[in-house]
DNA sequence: GACTAATTTGAGGGTGCCCTCAAGTTATGA
DNA sequence: TCATAACTTGAGGGCACCCTCAAATTAGTC
């Protein structure tokens, strides 16, 4: 099979590296939605050449999504390796909120699963029996409500990520959610 | 003053009937970007006719967004006629956020402030002092956390919108935000 | 019915973003 | 250093939405 050993030209690989470096930057900053040719702009590339390396949005996005979301590994294990199930719960969620705080890309890609792709679709999957066992454990402990379901958290994330889109003080709001608003108990 | 007594034409105050229909059904069912064109095609009028009655796309939200915003007026009167300043607080926002799931351009008036026009934001002002007089009273009964501030309530507004947008449980939502997610409290 | 001012019309120009492809440039290996 | 495949380029066509304005139409008046 020679056409394995075909090697990629060296100023495609440079252009290629400085789109992904483009793009990563622009998507953090502003999300997933900036204009493909101030990506281009922004590499110092023509428009033409992104599509050569990226011939739709979404390989762009797969090409940068997935490994960022490898940060969710981290976070659900150390919260795994919590002793107390509840911190352990609540660290889980200052990490990925913190996460959507930091990166509007992951803000839409996690809360809003903007690109949708088969891709990172199983990045994020990988972490639902994690953070399904996080729950259980939480709820065993007596700590979480015992009605509490996923579909609270994929709501409390959409509206977490909301709050930051707003600059709003989502580290307050997750308190609040976490304790409510009445004031005995 | 003859120009006041110059009657409009009867076609032409047809038309802007039309029209304030159209755009209010679509802002309703598809929040407040619909495309201008879209509206006049709906109303059976030319795009040329809605930018004789309606220069500016605000124009279009002056004319339908206070109005029903009005009733935000009788939400918060009826909350604040409940006995029980709890129970008043909590109507309160099961009203608004009630009507912000039946209208999405509500949604995005209230939550999100989106037209942001002088004569929008009086109309909410206006029930400012109101939802003040609600706060303070959750709180001097001891039911409301005392530090509670308009701010949170502005950002369960917007996260709620966003629970709105996605589809979710809005009320299943709210609950779990006033009561928290610990178990025993 | 005819006049006129009010109103409507929709083609057309502008913008921003998408995507393509024929022509030009360049790395690479012989 | 040449040949060639690999790569880059950016003008250009498409689309969706915005907004304008000269020409056509029509309601209201005499």
């Amino acid at each position: 099979m020679p056409a394995e050993t075909r090697s990629r030209r060296s100023d495609a690989l440079r252009n290629r590296d400085r789109l992904l470096a483009a793009a990563a930057e622009l998507f953090a900053e502003r999300g997933l939605e900036v204009p493909l040719d101030e990506i281009a702009r922004t590499a110092g590339v023509s428009i033409g050449t992104l599509y050569n390396h990226f011939p739709t949005r979404d390989d762009l996005y797969n090409a940068i999504i997935p490994a960022r979301l490898g940060a969710l590994d981290q976070i659900v294990a150390r919260a795994l390796a919590t002793d107390d199930p509840w911190d352990g719960f609540v660290a889980y969620l200052e990490g990925v909120f913190g996460l959507q705080a930091k990166d509007r890309s992951l803000n839409d890609a996690i809360a809003r699963r903007r690109p949708a792709s088969a891709e990172i679709a199983e990045v994020c999957s990988r972490n639902v029996d994690q953070v399904l066992k996080l729950i259980a454990r939480a709820k065993a402990s007596g700590d979480l409500r015992e009605d509490f379901q996923p579909m609270d958290l994929a709501m409390l994330g959409a509206a977490i990520s909301q709050v930051i889109h707003e600059s709003g003080d989502w580290r307050r709001f997750l308190d609040l959610h976490l304790t409510g608003l009445r004031a005995n108990g």
